[in-house]
DNA sequence: TATTGTTATACTCTATAACTATA
DNA sequence: TATAGTTATAGAGTATAACAATA
């Protein structure tokens, strides 16, 4: 028998929202586990791979909005996971850095939630999560400047930086 | 240069979460045009394609919680693209069904939707892309078993449907 | 003037409890 | 009692305008 969504089956934007929506509830859910929701992981993550990363620049990296982030930091700060530093040079700008507990803890959580994240590509070879991963960069790619080219027509085959 | 997110790149839920962010707005754009939104366009789609539908099956294929289908179907039947009508044997339930005018409106919106989703796999092969829906079908059944077998070892490959 | 971080705010999407009317 | 649809509400996530401090 023939789903009865088959026509939205067929669209890639489908599978990535549906997707999404399955694996939000668990991820917070495990994530809370260690006091972390997504967006604190992600910076946290970010943060301690690039010592004194900016707030502005951590915002880009994320793809949130600036005022969106205080909040966030507000948070992992309030824990004792992160140090904001006003820079030298510029008095307007923080430094952020992780502590020692906030590198513990996203240890902790990044294994937990790696073996969680490997879970979702269960009956997938290595091959085909490496190509969904690099297809799914290739979609958020594509999807930033999909309106822009409206007047878009044959089969291009723009080259993205998937490595 | 490595990137700064090269931590967060490595997990597909990460993949998920960026493109579906990127998605968001352009589908939300395109089908303003059209007034509709990305869940009016979903339910639109389900009952063309299942005459009779009831609400609450309509919720089950859409993965959406009963109380939220009933703002989105108000929005549809006041545009005149949908009626609902009572069950004659259970006086419970609505039967769904599209108007004219909400086939027309479907299959305008709905060319431009697949139009604009074609664009987000540019660069990838027929196959690949098909390989993209059916990976993203597994990460979503996985997703939503991922924290029931937090026993889980082995490299199982359970098999799930994907035509 | 422009930029960094901030506040306030609003809008969408989603999730749950409790109600009504029917069964 | 249980179910279909509904109401009300609350929580995330996200987006924009405007402000103070600094450049």
């Amino acid at each position: 028998m023939k789903e009865r969504d088959a026509e939205l089956r067929a669209l890639v934007g489908y599978g990535v929202k549906r997707a999404n929506s399955a694996l939000v509830g668990g991820v917070a859910q495990l994530l809370g586990r260690f006091d972390l929701r997504r967006t604190t992981f992600s910076a946290l993550s970010v943060i301690a791979n690039n010592a004194g990363i900016r707030q502005s620049d951590l915002a880009e990296v994320l793809a949130i909005e600036r005022p969106n982030l205080v909040q966030i930091l507000d948070e992992v700060q309030r824990a004792g996971w992160i140090a904001r530093a006003r820079d030298g040079a510029d008095r307007r700008v923080y430094r952020l850095t992780v502590t020692a507990a906030g590198l513990a803890r996203l240890t902790e959580a990044g294994d937990a939630l790696r073996t969680y994240d490997a879970r979702l590509t269960r009956g997938m070879s290595a091959q085909e999560r490496t190509a969904l991963i690099a297809a799914l960069r290739r979609v958020e790619e594509n999807g930033l400047h999909a309106l822009d080219e409206e007047a878009w027509e044959g089969p291009d085959v723009g080259e993205i930086s998937t490595t």
